[in-house]
DNA sequence: GAGCTACGTTTTTTT
DNA sequence: AACGTAGCTC
């Protein structure tokens, strides 16, 4: 048989990572070594020539995207389907799978359903008015931080230490119990519910683990260096007895600390998984040898590496482009006059990235974005099933699969408002906490009893029957239908559509999105039922920006979604002290590091061009902020950059940054940054900066008709005013 | 009970 | 700036 296709094109280290046979691999991939290359040439080698069958192979990764592309990668190469034979998927989705296979064993009813961050924090508010803590000294959000800390560290509640006289952690724990206490009454987990009741079953179920170390022959592990204590463990329980194991990851990319991630796992590796081999892919191909050596530098201030240095056989290519701008406004405006001129070349929109710390940036880019008329994409920010009235449509089709679901029950029994007031839910919370029901239970008794008003108890009939009306309805409907059934007859879509300004339409958009959604849903497991098959991937899964997908645009992004991904051309913006890094992380050193992290991220994404920006003002959150230039830019050596200025101060002296020498040429010529102009062909404007050197000087007016413009300065013939 | 207004709070990154 | 909550009026 013919295998060099698996091994050809791959360069000594790449082949050695796929090849390897020792019973730990450990591949320590630097960004664009091609990473996701070896696993999937792994796979492949394990199948066709060990001969394993994909069923032994389990392949885990962090985002429902990468384990879409392995898959499709490891299908491709194949030429062959590996339908659901093989188990590739997210921690939290193989998680679910497992306790799905083994619900009683796991402690959880066969029913049970996934609590995302949202139903989370709303059960968390719930929690917080019964135990009569007051939100403002005890705000639910950083109950909701404690317990899943500690999950993802595999303590529950239990396994804390008596607070003695700590009133935080008194309070915390007793939160902590209250909520163990729901979830489990309830049949919901959340999502580091789901990873520890998956180690937990391994770990209380010997039979059940003796099923899988046999069932699986290798075990990979991709994006190894954002694995937390839970996730950790969970590997090790599997494939500590000698099971053959592939870990692939890199230390200067672990940016989940904040999540749990223990980029210390990676180091512990080579000591839990016995005769592990390391192999280093330390040759890069995808940036410039000057994208390269920036984010080099810029690394190499961090203290706890395994060390790792990026290397190319290419070109130099560019210098770094650094832009320093009046304000973010000023600054998305660099970032759309550059992409004009970039397209006029013969680069397409999605070959450029515009990369940023935190959400809250990216409005005023797409405003910038839509005035010069470039279509763009957004990824991440909220996920589609994140939508208030996708969840709310979720809710009535979670009440039909399971009645007794109160989170749904709470989100949707007066939404559309039907007059079940907060009176009235009140008393079906305390009736359904004094006998032990659900919320749905605690209805029927009520009315059946005549606990209510007149008028309450129709409207909550009313509700009850809306309900079972639609369940019925629904019963010989296909998925999609039944979204469409729910979303019309529960009254959404009207409900929206009284809603003013476009927001309503926006949102009854979306609601026609999910039943698209919901007519395109194939199901991993085609026997199971498709309606909680549907709601579970809408927890677990983003739910993929539909929208144009396939047009071509400008990809928006935080630094952190960027992670994995290439552009040929990637703007990051604003690179300035207190926003990148961000102030929340200044003070520790170890979350310092992360941000640098997050910074060779950024870097590492560009293949040829990287431009840089940051704004001497910046109004976030309605109040005006002056930052100076990210420390990590300036660990980057003067002579890779070029430096574009607004005023005559350059900062930087450098005998290579041609800010200056812009500067210099443009002075000669008597103008000066601010200085007023007169153009022969665009009338009068204002300088706003220059760049380049010599014959390619050019100057950046702002005119008062035109807009601003580059010009040429050698040929703008510009008066002075 | 619904709906409006005023006020206060909050803002990192996400499976 | 944007959102959520509290309190007020109908």
């Amino acid at each position: 048989m013919d295998v060099s296709y698996i091994l050809d094109q791959l360069n000594d280290a790449q082949r050695d990572a796929v090849t390897a046979d020792s019973p730990g691999t450990l591949v320590l991939a630097g960004a664009g070594s091609g990473k996701t290359r070896v696993l999937v040439h792994r796979i492949a080698w394990k199948i066709k020539v060990e001969g394993l069958s994909p069923y032994s192979i389990m392949a885990v990764t962090f985002t429902n995207k990468a384990a879409r592309e392995m898959r499709g990668r490891i299908e491709e190469l194949l030429g062959s389907s590996l339908q659901g034979g093989m188990w590739v998927g997210t921690f939290h989705g193989l998680a679910h799978r497992l306790l799905k296979a083994h619900a009683r064993e796991a402690g959880l009813p066969e029913n049970f359903q996934i609590l995302d961050s949202d139903d989370q924090l709303r059960l968390m508010k719930r929690i917080h008015r019964e135990l009569q803590l007051d939100d403002s000294r005890w705000p639910p959000r950083q109950s909701c931080y404690f317990i899943n800390g500690h999950k993802d560290e595999g303590r529950r509640s239990a396994h804390i230490d008596d607070p003695g006289g700590d009133l935080y952690l008194q309070t915390m724990l007793k939160v902590y119990r209250r909520y163990e206490e729901i979830c489990q009454q309830q049949g919901v987990i959340d999502f580091a519910e789901l990873l520890l009741r998956a180690l937990e079953l391994w770990r209380d179920n010997p039979a059940v683990l003796a099923h899988y170390q046999q069932r699986f022959k290798h075990v990979l592990v991709d994006e190894f260096q954002d694995t937390n204590a839970v996730q950790y463990a969970w590997l090790r329980i599997l494939a500590g007895n000698g099971m053959p194991i592939t870990a692939v990851g890199d230390d200067d990319q672990s940016i989940y600390g904040w999540r749990g991630a223990r980029i210390e796992n990676i180091q512990q590796f080579s000591k839990d998984f016995a005769d592990t081999r390391i192999i280093r892919l330390e040759q890069n191909y995808r940036s410039t040898g000057t994208i390269l050596s920036a984010a080099n530098a810029v690394i190499k201030n961090n203290s706890q590496r395994l060390g790792k240095e990026l290397w190319t056989s290419g070109e130099d290519g560019e210098p770094i482009t650094l832009f320093a701008a009046f304000n973010e406004q000023d600054e998305a405006r660099f970032v759309t006059d550059r992409i004009d001129e970039l397209l006029r070349q013969d680069y397409r929109r999605a070959d450029i990235g515009i990369l940023y710390r935190s959400n809250a940036q990216s409005r005023v880019l797409e405003e910038a974005l839509i005035r010069s008329g470039q279509p763009y994409r957004i990824y991440g920010g909220q996920r589609f099933y994140d939508r208030l009235e996708i969840k709310n449509a979720l809710a009535y089709l979670r009440l039909i699969a399971l009645r007794d679901d109160d989170t749904a029950m709470e989100r949707v029994i007066n939404t559309p408002t039907r007059g079940i007031g907060n009176r009235t839910v009140e008393m079906l919370r305390e009736y359904a906490r004094d006998h032990q029901l659900s919320l749905w239970q605690s209805a029927m008794a009520m009315i059946q009893n005549g606990a209510l008003t007149a008028r309450a108890g129709n409207a909550l009939r009313g509700f009850l029957s809306l309900v079972e009306d639609l369940a019925e309805q629904c019963s010989d409907q296909s998925l999609d239908e039944q979204v469409d059934l729910v979303i019309d007859k529960a009254g959404l879509i009207a409900f929206h559509q009284k809603e003013k300004g476009e927001k309503g339409q926006a949102r009854i958009e979306n609601l026609q999105e999910l039943v698209s959604a919901a007519r395109s849903f194939t199901p991993e497991d085609p026997d199971a039922d498709l309606l909680r098959e549907f709601l579970d991937q809408a927890a677990l899964d983003a739910g993929e920006q539909q929208a144009d997908e396939h047009e071509d645009s400008i990809q928006l992004m935080t630094l952190h979604s960027a992670k994995g991904l290439e552009f040929p051309i990637v703007f990051m913006v604003g690179v300035e002290e207190n926003l990148f890094p961000h102030k929340m992380s200044m003070d520790d050193p170890a979350r310092l590091e992360e941000e640098r992290r997050l910074a060779y991220v950024g870097i590492t994404r560009a293949e040829q061009q990287l431009f840089l920006s940051y704004a001497e003002s910046r109004r976030l959150h309605g109040q005006e902020n002056f930052n100076s230039l990210s420390r990590f830019i300036r660990e980057i050596p003067n002579d890779l950059i070029n430096e574009v200025r607004i005023n005559n101060t350059v900062t930087r002296p450098s005998s290579f940054a041609s800010g200056n020498i812009a500067a210099q040429a443009a002075a000669d010529c008597g103008i000066a940054l601010g200085q007023r102009v007169l153009h022969s062909f665009f009338g009068a404007g204002t300088v706003l900066s220059f760049e380049g050197q010599g014959a390619s000087a050019r100057v950046q007016v702002n005119f008062e008709d035109e807009g601003s413009k580059w010009l040429v300065l050698q040929y703008a013939n510009l008066e002075l005013l």
